[in-house]
DNA sequence: TTATAATATACCCATATCCGTATATACGTA
DNA sequence: TACGTATATACGGATATGGGTATATTATAA
Protein backbone atom coordinates (compact mmCIF):
# COMPACT_ATOMS: atom_id res chain seq x y z
CA UNK A 1 0.00 0.00 0.00
CA UNK A 2 2.92 2.28 0.73
CA UNK A 3 3.83 3.20 -2.86
CA UNK A 4 0.32 4.46 -3.63
CA UNK A 5 0.17 6.46 -0.42
CA UNK A 6 3.57 7.97 -1.10
CA UNK A 7 2.39 9.05 -4.51
CA UNK A 8 -0.69 10.77 -3.09
CA UNK A 9 1.42 12.45 -0.42
CA UNK A 10 3.58 13.79 -3.24
CA UNK A 11 0.51 15.02 -5.12
CA UNK A 12 -1.06 16.61 -2.04
CA UNK A 13 1.25 19.60 -2.12
CA UNK A 14 0.41 22.32 -4.60
CA UNK A 15 4.02 23.06 -5.53
CA UNK A 16 4.76 19.43 -6.30
CA UNK A 17 1.48 19.06 -8.16
CA UNK A 18 2.41 22.02 -10.38
CA UNK A 19 5.99 20.78 -10.87
CA UNK A 20 4.79 17.37 -12.03
CA UNK A 21 2.25 19.02 -14.29
CA UNK A 22 4.98 21.07 -15.98
CA UNK A 23 7.25 18.04 -16.22
CA UNK A 24 4.42 16.20 -17.96
CA UNK A 25 4.81 18.77 -20.74
CA UNK A 26 8.60 18.80 -21.04
CA UNK A 27 11.82 18.29 -19.14
CA UNK A 28 12.91 21.22 -16.99
CA UNK A 29 15.74 22.14 -14.66
CA UNK A 30 15.39 23.68 -11.21
CA UNK A 31 16.16 27.22 -12.29
CA UNK A 32 13.52 27.03 -15.01
CA UNK A 33 10.96 25.84 -12.48
CA UNK A 34 11.98 28.68 -10.17
CA UNK A 35 11.23 31.11 -12.96
CA UNK A 36 8.01 29.44 -14.09
CA UNK A 37 6.51 29.03 -10.64
CA UNK A 38 8.09 32.12 -9.11
CA UNK A 39 9.23 30.28 -6.00
CA UNK A 40 12.55 30.11 -4.15
CA UNK A 41 15.28 27.78 -5.38
CA UNK A 42 15.60 25.80 -2.12
CA UNK A 43 11.85 25.31 -2.09
CA UNK A 44 11.86 23.88 -5.61
CA UNK A 45 14.93 21.75 -4.91
CA UNK A 46 13.42 20.30 -1.78
CA UNK A 47 10.17 19.42 -3.50
CA UNK A 48 12.10 17.90 -6.40
CA UNK A 49 14.01 15.82 -3.85
CA UNK A 50 10.72 14.43 -2.55
CA UNK A 51 9.51 13.73 -6.04
CA UNK A 52 12.81 11.97 -6.72
CA UNK A 53 12.40 9.92 -3.54
CA UNK A 54 9.45 8.04 -5.04
CA UNK A 55 11.22 7.59 -8.35
CA UNK A 56 8.77 9.72 -10.28
CA UNK A 57 11.40 11.54 -12.32
CA UNK A 58 14.50 10.89 -14.35
CA UNK A 59 17.60 13.03 -14.11
CA UNK A 60 19.92 14.21 -16.87
CA UNK A 61 22.86 16.49 -16.25
CA UNK A 62 23.80 19.00 -18.91
CA UNK A 63 26.80 21.02 -17.79
CA UNK A 64 25.74 22.88 -14.67
CA UNK A 65 22.05 22.16 -15.27
CA UNK A 66 20.19 19.11 -14.09
CA UNK A 67 17.14 18.36 -16.17
CA UNK A 68 14.22 16.49 -14.71
CA UNK A 69 11.61 14.59 -16.66
CA UNK A 70 8.79 12.23 -15.73
CA UNK A 71 9.87 8.63 -15.25
CA UNK A 72 8.04 7.16 -18.22
CA UNK A 73 9.05 3.65 -17.14
CA UNK A 74 6.46 3.85 -14.40
CA UNK A 75 3.33 3.22 -16.44
CA UNK A 76 0.96 3.47 -13.48
CA UNK A 77 2.36 6.84 -12.54
CA UNK A 78 2.04 8.13 -16.09
CA UNK A 79 -1.53 6.83 -16.45
CA UNK A 80 -2.56 8.34 -13.15
CA UNK A 81 -1.03 11.72 -13.93
CA UNK A 82 -2.66 11.71 -17.36
CA UNK A 83 -6.07 11.03 -15.82
CA UNK A 84 -5.58 13.68 -13.18
CA UNK A 85 -4.28 16.46 -15.39
CA UNK A 86 -6.95 15.69 -17.96
CA UNK A 87 -9.63 15.91 -15.30
CA UNK A 88 -8.26 19.21 -14.05
CA UNK A 89 -7.21 20.71 -17.36
CA UNK A 90 -9.70 23.53 -16.83
CA UNK A 91 -7.94 24.57 -13.64
CA UNK A 92 -6.79 28.15 -13.76
CA UNK A 93 -3.43 27.67 -12.06
CA UNK A 94 -2.51 24.71 -14.24
CA UNK A 95 -3.56 26.58 -17.36
CA UNK A 96 -1.52 29.62 -16.42
CA UNK A 97 1.51 27.44 -15.75
CA UNK A 98 1.14 25.75 -19.11
CA UNK A 99 0.69 29.08 -20.87
CA UNK A 100 3.76 30.53 -19.22
CA UNK A 101 5.76 27.48 -20.24
CA UNK A 102 4.61 27.91 -23.84
CA UNK A 103 5.27 31.62 -23.97
CA UNK A 104 8.73 31.73 -22.41
CA UNK A 105 11.28 32.14 -25.18
CA UNK A 106 14.40 31.60 -23.12
CA UNK A 107 14.89 31.25 -19.40
CA UNK A 108 16.94 33.82 -17.56
CA UNK A 109 19.06 31.15 -15.92
CA UNK A 110 20.36 29.46 -19.05
CA UNK A 111 21.46 32.36 -21.17
CA UNK B 1 -6.27 25.06 -6.47
CA UNK B 2 -7.35 24.33 -2.92
CA UNK B 3 -10.12 21.82 -3.67
CA UNK B 4 -7.79 19.56 -5.66
CA UNK B 5 -5.13 19.72 -2.98
CA UNK B 6 -7.66 18.94 -0.28
CA UNK B 7 -8.77 15.90 -2.22
CA UNK B 8 -5.22 14.58 -2.53
CA UNK B 9 -4.62 15.23 1.16
CA UNK B 10 -7.68 13.11 1.84
CA UNK B 11 -6.41 10.36 -0.45
CA UNK B 12 -2.91 10.41 1.02
CA UNK B 13 -3.91 8.51 4.13
CA UNK B 14 -4.27 4.75 3.78
CA UNK B 15 -7.30 4.50 6.04
CA UNK B 16 -9.20 7.17 4.12
CA UNK B 17 -8.13 5.67 0.81
CA UNK B 18 -9.54 2.30 1.87
CA UNK B 19 -12.74 3.86 3.27
CA UNK B 20 -13.42 5.69 0.01
CA UNK B 21 -12.68 2.51 -1.92
CA UNK B 22 -15.25 0.58 0.09
CA UNK B 23 -17.78 3.40 -0.22
CA UNK B 24 -17.30 3.27 -3.99
CA UNK B 25 -18.76 -0.24 -3.78
CA UNK B 26 -21.69 0.46 -1.46
CA UNK B 27 -22.91 2.67 1.35
CA UNK B 28 -21.61 1.74 4.79
CA UNK B 29 -21.91 2.93 8.36
CA UNK B 30 -19.04 3.52 10.80
CA UNK B 31 -19.47 0.27 12.67
CA UNK B 32 -19.38 -1.69 9.42
CA UNK B 33 -16.17 0.06 8.43
CA UNK B 34 -14.74 -0.71 11.86
CA UNK B 35 -15.44 -4.38 11.24
CA UNK B 36 -14.24 -4.41 7.63
CA UNK B 37 -11.00 -2.52 8.23
CA UNK B 38 -10.42 -3.81 11.76
CA UNK B 39 -9.66 -0.35 13.12
CA UNK B 40 -10.90 1.57 16.17
CA UNK B 41 -14.22 3.41 16.03
CA UNK B 42 -12.79 6.85 16.87
CA UNK B 43 -10.19 6.41 14.17
CA UNK B 44 -12.82 5.62 11.55
CA UNK B 45 -15.08 8.43 12.77
CA UNK B 46 -12.29 10.96 12.62
CA UNK B 47 -11.28 9.96 9.13
CA UNK B 48 -14.91 10.05 8.02
CA UNK B 49 -15.12 13.56 9.45
CA UNK B 50 -12.21 14.63 7.25
CA UNK B 51 -13.79 12.99 4.23
CA UNK B 52 -17.04 14.80 5.05
CA UNK B 53 -15.15 18.09 5.33
CA UNK B 54 -14.42 18.08 1.60
CA UNK B 55 -17.96 17.04 0.74
CA UNK B 56 -16.95 13.70 -0.68
CA UNK B 57 -19.75 11.73 0.97
CA UNK B 58 -23.46 11.87 1.57
CA UNK B 59 -25.05 10.98 4.87
CA UNK B 60 -28.23 9.07 5.57
CA UNK B 61 -29.43 8.24 9.06
CA UNK B 62 -31.27 4.96 9.58
CA UNK B 63 -32.26 4.61 13.23
CA UNK B 64 -29.03 4.58 15.24
CA UNK B 65 -26.89 4.02 12.14
CA UNK B 66 -25.49 6.71 9.89
CA UNK B 67 -24.81 5.47 6.40
CA UNK B 68 -22.17 7.10 4.25
CA UNK B 69 -22.01 6.96 0.49
CA UNK B 70 -19.93 8.70 -2.15
CA UNK B 71 -21.24 12.10 -3.16
CA UNK B 72 -22.19 11.24 -6.70
CA UNK B 73 -23.05 14.87 -7.41
CA UNK B 74 -19.33 15.61 -7.56
CA UNK B 75 -18.56 14.27 -11.03
CA UNK B 76 -14.86 15.12 -10.88
CA UNK B 77 -14.49 13.27 -7.61
CA UNK B 78 -16.25 10.22 -8.98
CA UNK B 79 -14.23 10.23 -12.21
CA UNK B 80 -10.98 10.58 -10.34
CA UNK B 81 -11.78 7.81 -7.88
CA UNK B 82 -12.85 5.53 -10.74
CA UNK B 83 -9.55 6.13 -12.54
CA UNK B 84 -7.57 5.57 -9.38
CA UNK B 85 -9.28 2.44 -8.16
CA UNK B 86 -9.21 1.00 -11.67
CA UNK B 87 -5.49 1.66 -11.93
CA UNK B 88 -4.89 0.03 -8.55
CA UNK B 89 -7.44 -2.75 -8.78
CA UNK B 90 -4.61 -5.30 -8.57
CA UNK B 91 -3.57 -3.96 -5.18
CA UNK B 92 -3.63 -6.63 -2.52
CA UNK B 93 -5.09 -4.54 0.28
CA UNK B 94 -7.86 -3.13 -1.89
CA UNK B 95 -8.68 -6.59 -3.20
CA UNK B 96 -8.83 -8.05 0.31
CA UNK B 97 -11.09 -5.22 1.43
CA UNK B 98 -13.42 -5.79 -1.50
CA UNK B 99 -13.45 -9.54 -0.89
CA UNK B 100 -14.24 -9.09 2.77
CA UNK B 101 -17.07 -6.73 1.87
CA UNK B 102 -18.47 -9.32 -0.54
CA UNK B 103 -18.16 -12.23 1.86
CA UNK B 104 -19.61 -10.66 4.99
CA UNK B 105 -23.14 -11.93 5.42
CA UNK B 106 -24.17 -9.64 8.23
CA UNK B 107 -22.20 -7.19 10.30
CA UNK B 108 -21.87 -7.76 14.04
CA UNK B 109 -23.02 -4.22 14.76
CA UNK B 110 -26.39 -4.37 13.05
CA UNK B 111 -27.83 -7.63 14.27
C1' DT C 1 -36.40 6.68 33.02
C1' DT C 2 -32.41 3.93 32.63
C1' DA C 3 -29.36 1.19 29.94
C1' DT C 4 -27.17 0.17 25.68
C1' DA C 5 -25.35 0.84 21.06
C1' DA C 6 -23.64 3.95 17.37
C1' DT C 7 -21.29 7.94 16.43
C1' DA C 8 -18.79 12.29 17.13
C1' DT C 9 -15.52 14.92 19.32
C1' DA C 10 -12.21 16.90 22.88
C1' DC C 11 -7.69 16.38 24.75
C1' DC C 12 -3.00 15.04 24.55
C1' DC C 13 1.20 13.58 22.54
C1' DA C 14 4.47 11.98 19.04
C1' DT C 15 5.78 12.69 14.62
C1' DA C 16 5.65 14.71 10.01
C1' DT C 17 5.51 18.58 6.96
C1' DC C 18 6.67 22.94 5.04
C1' DC C 19 9.48 26.84 4.67
C1' DG C 20 13.10 30.42 5.35
C1' DT C 21 17.93 31.03 5.97
C1' DA C 22 22.43 29.64 5.57
C1' DT C 23 25.76 26.68 3.73
C1' DA C 24 27.80 22.95 0.92
C1' DT C 25 28.75 20.91 -3.54
C1' DA C 26 29.51 20.66 -8.44
C1' DC C 27 30.40 22.54 -12.83
C1' DG C 28 32.15 26.07 -16.08
C1' DT C 29 34.98 29.95 -17.08
C1' DA C 30 38.13 33.82 -16.64
C1' DT D 1 43.16 29.18 -8.90
C1' DA D 2 39.35 32.13 -7.99
C1' DC D 3 34.72 33.33 -9.05
C1' DG D 4 29.92 32.75 -10.58
C1' DT D 5 25.97 29.94 -11.37
C1' DA D 6 23.07 25.84 -10.48
C1' DT D 7 21.68 22.66 -7.25
C1' DA D 8 21.35 20.15 -2.86
C1' DT D 9 20.98 19.97 1.85
C1' DA D 10 21.38 21.05 6.97
C1' DC D 11 19.19 23.53 10.64
C1' DG D 12 15.45 25.51 13.20
C1' DG D 13 10.83 26.76 14.03
C1' DA D 14 5.85 26.97 13.19
C1' DT D 15 2.10 24.29 12.07
C1' DA D 16 -0.37 20.07 10.61
C1' DT D 17 -1.41 15.30 11.09
C1' DG D 18 -2.64 10.81 13.05
C1' DG D 19 -3.94 8.09 16.83
C1' DG D 20 -5.12 6.66 21.66
C1' DT D 21 -8.11 7.50 25.57
C1' DA D 22 -11.92 9.48 27.50
C1' DT D 23 -16.23 11.60 27.07
C1' DA D 24 -20.35 13.65 24.86
C1' DT D 25 -24.40 13.01 21.95
C1' DT D 26 -28.16 10.75 19.86
C1' DA D 27 -31.36 7.06 19.19
C1' DT D 28 -33.48 2.60 20.65
C1' DA D 29 -35.29 -0.44 23.80
C1' DA D 30 -36.31 -2.38 28.26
Amino acid sequence: MDPIMNLFKILSDETRFRILHLLSKQELCVCELVELLDLSQPKISKHIAKIRSINAVKTKRNEQFIYYSLNTDDKQLISLLESIYDLYKGNETLQKDANKLDSVESFVCNR
